[in-house]
DNA sequence: TTGAAAGCGGTACCAG
DNA sequence: CTGGTACCGCTTTCAA
């Protein structure tokens, strides 16, 4: 009896007492249901409104046997809880599910990335997508066994039983590729000293965003230039890039692989004394549109969040409805280059 | 029959029978619950494990009464669903109130802000948070007419039918004062021209304080300079701050109120020849953490998303469960003056 | 200790 | 056209 329950909620056969009639021809009345006089139907939905009744949307649930609901996590914090809110990334990804999840008239939720074992079964879901899966992710294990569908990536559902991965579906991105795309890039716009901040986390794009790095500067025998960050947050960024730049033969690019305002970025490299793109070549992983407006506008790097979402809601339905359709989904990411990063007036100031 | 239900999920009675024990048995076996001889209890288990039974989450909802799934919903744009993304602001509300409500071991739902009436009473909530309500919101009457406990702000509360109101908790701000704080915070500065832009939704916000600066205006004899933007977007931001700055006597102040990239915005008022705080006095409306790693460091009036939304939670939280506490929470905007606002070096460039 | 049966609040089938 | 009744899947009370 924790709830409050002072008012003890009218239900479904309060009013067919009160109208003098069935609980059928109550559930008919209000859900347009049946071939009922309108007499009988306007008489039942009179009494229902002086009630305020209001069906159990639980008990309705039951009944149909689905909830409409699809959750939504991202797994790449898992033991600091939410402390995305500043990523434009994440950020993105709910809104887009949201918006997908509802045009398909799907309800979202956030799901919890710690707390007791299994806690997130007892919330009742449809399927469920899981950004970031950590290794042998628990999460998708769970839900798969439980039959709801799960998009994740294709990683994390190499990882579970066979007999459970029907219900998988993925989205996935070859992240070695964007990051090689990039630095291929700022090699032929002449950069010989590239320097990375990327993250350190358990998310599947740092991991191998960081590898694919090292092994871009390996093939060249260029000796690798990077910062890698535990966690997200604006200072550590800044002190990061700072240090990168302050280095004996300082780079003359940098990548940043982990989220920072744009604007903010090259307002700090200024403050060092470096110009952009004259000193230093510059491309952001990024998904604020603020890139583009700043001068010189930033080369960008993006991975789609809004498509993604859209793909993964997709899927998810496609499944949960019974159509059949891909297994899943590979994108590419956005690579834009701009003025800050682009060869032509480059006023070479090589002091290498 | 539109579910894909080739594996047509285990259930209770299925264990049951399995294990040769009644459905009362696994259920307490399995829940930890009644007396049962260790043996039996892990023989019951043993069997659950082996079929893959995972209890059904809306039966148990069913029957417990209660859902543990609080609703949040940000009706400022209720045509245009969802265009917050970029929102900082909206964006740490999601965040914030997921974490509380995580904390009081309740998952969020994000609610569909337009689309078939009523529709939200159809996903099962305990209680639910509602963000910039319209006005007369439907939502909140709604929610309030069927029992379930709402959020949102006095006005809001004080427009539904008092026999509903008794579930209503507030937090609520008062903008007038904010907007005027920062108003006499400049003009002590020495701002004689403060422009200012906002937004033109139906938001409670903008609403008030666009008013409070009419009237501000108005008691000292002043021509208001401002410009009301229908919706976000960085570029039309950028475009009105281009335009009031070149109005024929130039604004010697600007007070943001819509959100916009604090480093972005620094960046642009110097491209339009414009130095800070040389020129002009800034304030920005924002949640965004960049404002004070610019040089200099922005001025920031904040409203406070992380407390609003942990404050909202505990309230609705309070009232399911059944514990008395405040009907609701006042709240004061968080106003920060950094050098960008500040009066010191302040180099007269009057050219009034 | 265990199990039968009565709900939780609706919906859907089918006989009247 | 209407109403009785079974049922969705689980928990809980109560008798055995």
């Amino acid at each position: 009896m924790s709830q409050s329950d002072r008012t003890p909620r009218v239900r479904l056969v309060d009013v067919a007492r009160a109208a003098g009639v069935s609980k059928t021809t109550v559930s008919d009345a209000l859900n347009g249901a049946g071939r009922l006089p309108a007499a009988t139907r306007e008489h039942v939905q009179k009494v229902a409104r002086a009630l305020g009744y209001r069906p159990n949307a639980t008990a309705r649930l039951l009944r149909a046997g689905h909830t409409r609901l699809l959750g939504l996590a991202a797994r790449e914090y898992v033991e600091t809880p939410w402390v995305y809110a500043d990523l434009a990334y994440f950020s993105q990804i709910v809104t887009a599910t949201t918006q997908a999840a509802l045009a398909h008239g799907y309800g979202v939720v956030l799901l919890p990335t710690y707390g007791p074992d299994d806690c997130w079964l007892d919330i009742p879901l449809d399927g469920v997508f899981v950004i970031d899966p950590v290794e042998g992710d628990p999460m998708v294990r769970d839900f798969l066994a439980a039959g709801v569908p799960v998009v994740a990536d294709r990683r994390a559902l190499a990882e579970v039983p066979v007999e459970t991965r029907e219900a998988g579906r993925w989205v996935d991105f070859d992240y070695g590729a964007a990051v090689r795309q990039v630095l291929d890039h700022l090699e032929a716009a002449g950069a010989e000293r590239i320097a990375v901040v990327a993250g350190a986390t358990t998310a599947c794009f740092h991991q191998q965003s960081v590898r694919a790095y090292h092994e871009w500067c390996a093939e060249r025998g260029r000796e690798p230039r990077i910062a890698c960050l535990p966690a997200p947050g604006v200072e550590h960024t800044l002190q990061a890039v700072t240090e990168l730049l302050a280095a004996p033969a300082p780079p003359d690019a940098l990548f940043t692989l982990v989220e920072l305002s744009p604007p903010l970025l090259l307002d700090t490299i200024r403050r060092l004394g470096r110009s952009v793109p004259g000193d230093l070549l510059l491309v952001c992983t990024t998904e604020d549109s603020a890139a583009c407006y700043t001068d010189p506008p930033i080369s960008t790097l993006s991975f789609l969040p809004g498509e993604t979402a859209q793909a993964a809601v997709d899927l998810l339905v496609d499944r949960l409805e019974g159509r059949e359709g891909d297994p899943g989904h590979l994108f590419s990411a956005d690579f834009r280059v701009r003025a800050s990063s682009a060869v032509p007036e480059r006023r070479g100031a090589r002091r290498g």
